[in-house]
DNA sequence: GTCTATAGGTTGATAGAC
DNA sequence: GTCTATCAACCTATAGAC
């Protein structure tokens, strides 16, 4: 079904090299998911953009709805790299500003995909399936942060009455929403700045 | 365009009163968005399960946009209550409660409708055009209770370091992140209950 | 792996009767 | 206001050559 990630072995390579159709078709889509949204994204749009023939398409992707998927995974794979940097033992506002900006980055990328995934039922099935599968969602980063927030806690940089994973679920939230106007209204006026956001955040912490 | 909206008069009636079509295209269109989203929701299926002919709906609507705006216009409608009916001189509890309340329900019906203006390049036009032309936007929730936060803050109810705009502007995010949660995932594993989000908030903006 | 050609099915919208 | 009938345009997917 998608041959081009069988490339990933040592032995000799045989046959005609990759031409990159796969990846072009992949930034193609994604492109126009922007521009037009998912409703009138066409596989012969892809096409048209990555520069390759429809049957292309199908062949690396099975169908339509595959493409889609597989811009999806590939939409995620930011997230991956934050979730094992982790917090470590950064101060809470450099940690907060990291885990921020690493949100908003991938935010930013994969918003209009998750909008996608519900304008579309061909694609929620497949989504909802592949999110459960690797274990994805919003709880992860309220767990990644939300345990950050509760040794900050113990710490003492905390305050005592406060929730902490009701906090960490506060600033996804945060995030979210800054993100959804920027990509759905298409500017930033009205909206709190990052560093606006991590300061008030601190303030609302501070014990 | 919209035949329907000229009803509100003090003359007689004339000609055949209307059957009511133009509210079930209405609601079939909702649940539709629901159940499959736009990019499948067609006029056939709307007019089937409105039991309306596809000629109806392009009478009363012009075309296929005229409907999922009309939609959209007619999921805003209680925000306007709230608006309207403000937070009074609740007590910081009551008032939280009150406008998360409100926020969730209002949230609940129209996110679908937002994820669809942004799957369909032919309703983001449309769908912007009406969210400035009424002054409409997350900009008018943080005005309202970012107004009742500073009052509050003057009373020595809330901190005096924190920005009641800003702080204004993470409840609202929450309240998105739930329901986008709720009707993207379909469940409310994971969540913070709304109790929990205004217990919470308390704790923070508490002295 | 990529292309061309095309089959087979849908879709939005119009026309005209009632 | 609502219906039936109809069409041209368009879409996804397949087949088979290179």
């Amino acid at each position: 079904m998608f041959p081009g990630k069988m490339d990933i072995e040592k032995a000799p390579r045989r046959g005609r090299p990759p031409s990159g159709g796969r990846e072009q078709i992949l930034t193609a889509t994604l492109e126009l998911l922007r521009e037009r949204g998912v409703a009138r994204t066409t596989t012969k749009d892809i096409a048209a953009r990555a520069g390759v023939s429809e049957g292309s398409i199908f062949y690396h992707f099975g169908d339509r709805s595959g493409v889609l998927l597989a811009v999806f995974q590939q939409v995620h794979q930011p997230l991956t790299a934050l979730r094992e940097a982790g917090l470590g033992d950064l101060d809470l506002a450099a940690a907060l500003d990291r885990f921020i900006a690493a949100l908003e980055t991938f935010l930013g990328d994969s918003l209009i995909v998750f909008y996608a995934a519900h304008a579309d039922i061909d694609l929620r099935e497949p989504v909802h399936k592949y999110l459960s599968d690797n274990q994805m969602g919003p709880h992860k980063g309220v767990e990644l942060l939300g345990g950050y927030l509760a040794a900050a806690q113990q710490r003492g940089e905390v305050r005592a009455g406060i929730d902490t994973r009701a906090a960490a679920f506060m600033i996804l939230g945060t995030c979210q929403m800054r993100m959804s106007q920027m990509t759905l209204i298409g500017n930033d006026r009205g909206l709190p700045t990052r560093k606006q956001v991590v300061e008030n955040f601190m303030a609302m912490l501070a014990p």
